[in-house]
RNA sequence: CGGAGUGUAGCUUAGCCUGGUAAAGCGCUUGCUUCGGGAGCAAGAGAUCGGAGGUUCAAAUCCUCUCACUCCGACCA
């Protein structure tokens, strides 16, 4: 993509309105803006990293079985009558009546419509288990939205669900889904640390919630140090109760809890190996059993021909959230230092003087050359001066920076830098850049 | 929902107390000069001062109501 072409509204000063970290830079880093209160648009920087996200979080759920479906934003009222969370659920849900003065409401979650999708269309155990997800958008009428798009009312988010014959296929799908999490946050480029969690209004007797440490996160975290540098398998093998069961025994061996639960009486781990930080929720998942299935009347027949309620689990990933959120864990002060795996663009390929033919024909050359070999590069072609672009880079903080100037250029050489790794600047040939680029966005 | 604040140009803010021609920096446009870390000079465009009432000869400024946003607390992916 070429900078002079891009919708790319940067900001040099921070906007009063924004006084979190995250917040800050998306506003300036023009991946945001916000309409009203926790409700943003997200402009097309920020649009490709929620893309990214969504893809992480697909690939490997998919992996597990779980199949993508897409479901409404706007659901009737009635099925959240029949589940009886209709009047439990309070304030936080947003109550629309529709032209007719039917009751709808813009879904805070979607355990309702799948169960009534799953009743309508499983009959038999044969069918099970089944593991449905969405990556669509909810709406929660938070009392105080905040920090950005940390705390928005309207997110994106993964919502998964698992519908299983009995207790023990639906704590291997909620270990699975564990497992799944753990390599998602993973891969985003994060240490999640799994605690156990309250159920709250979803209910349920299992639950974890999935959180990543951040200076500025909601949530007091004590945990043993263990959490920082615990190894999570690269091949995983969903199939494998027994390999998945010893991954989340692994992962719960060691002290977790957020401050709700946390009590230092009962607290065995020593005060040196014990980490207190602050956290930010990005996931949680749970296992609720028949909660739903038996006031929504989805049931199965048995192998032995009688019925049986469905056993089910839901698993939440916060997708919207996770974009503060690792910017939260992972920027410095010039702007955001990101992850590879979720960088909007691999490459800052910058070319410090256009309008010099020298520079201009390099830099467009490398940027045809990277972007033919499928590499996703932001080439700052713009007439500006070098101060500008290179601040702009450091805002944008694409993990791979490649600097074409004049002096370079008639010297034949590329200046090269990591976002993460400033100091470690360097002059290559301008005849390699490529191939090193290639690589290194392989690496 | 309790408490505390803030609304003036795209962004940051001054002006408000003590009423009297709406101001600056950044950004934007044009020109010249600059040009490897957010340039300089010059000339422009851009604001019914959140909205509605009221007081007054006169309201960004005082009063009343209202809306929006932010922060602290309780609640949450």
């Amino acid at each position: 993509m070429r900078q002079s072409l891009y919708f790319l509204p940067t900001l040099k000063e921070v906007p009063t309105e924004a006084q979190t970290v995250s917040h800050r830079l998306m506003l300036r880093a023009g991946m945001v803006r916000q309409v009203a209160a926790g409700i943003y648009s997200w402009l097309p920087l920020g649009q490709r990293v929620l893309d990214k996200i969504a893809d992480h979080v697909r690939a490997e759920q998919v992996k597990t079985g779980a199949m993508e479906i897409i479901m409404p934003t706007l659901q009737p009222a009635e099925l959240w009558q029949e589940s009886g969370r209709y009047d439990d659920y309070g304030k936080e849900m947003l109550r629309i009546t529709d032209r007719h003065d039917r009751p709808l409401l813009y879904g805070p979650t979607a355990e309702e419509v799948v169960t009534d999708i799953v009743r309508n269309s499983i009959k038999s155990y044969r069918s099970l288990p089944l593991n449905l997800f969405q990556i669509h958008w909810k709406f929660r009428d938070e009392v105080r939205p905040r920090f950005g798009v940390m705390r928005g009312r309207e997110f994106l988010m993964k919502d998964g669900y698992g519908f299983d014959l009995d207790e023990a296929s639906a704590r291997f799908t909620y270990q699975k889904m564990f497992v799944s999490y753990l390599r998602i946050l993973r891969n985003l480029g994060l240490n999640p640390i799994p605690l156990r969690a309250d159920t709250g209004p979803i209910g349920g007797d299992l639950s974890h919630e999935f959180i990543i440490l951040a200076e500025t996160g909601e949530s007091q975290v004590y945990c043993h140090q263990n959490y920082t540098s615990r190894a999570i398998p690269d091949a995983v093998d969903y199939d494998d109760q027994d390999h998945i069961a010893q991954i989340v025994k692994d992962w719960t061996a060691d002290y977790a809890a957020a401050d709700d639960l946390h009590n230092p009486a009962t607290c065995k781990v020593p005060d040196h190996e014990l980490l207190t930080a602050r956290g930010i929720e990005v996931g949680h998942i749970f296992y609720f059993g028949t909660k739903y299935s038996t006031p929504m009347k989805a049931a199965v027949s048995t192998e032995s021909g009688g019925l049986t309620n469905l056993h089910m689990g839901s698993y939440g990933i916060g997708v919207s959230r996770l974009v503060g959120g690792i910017i939260e864990a992972s920027h410095d002060d010039l702007g955001i230092i990101w992850p590879k795996s979720v960088a909007p663009f691999q490459i800052a390929l910058i070319n410090l003087k256009a309008g010099d033919s020298a520079c201009d024909s390099a830099a467009n050359l490398l940027y045809k050359q990277l972007t033919s070999s499928g590499i996703e590069v932001l080439l700052d072609d713009r007439d500006e001066r070098a101060g500008v672009k290179l601040a702009e880079a450091d805002l944008l903080g694409l993990p791979l920076r490649l600097v074409i100037g004049p002096k370079g250029v008639a010297a034949g050489t590329i200046e090269v830098v990591e976002r993460a790794n400033p100091s470690n600047k360097r002059e290559i040939a301008l005849s390699d850049a490529l191939g090193f680029a290639v690589e290194w966005v392989k690496r």
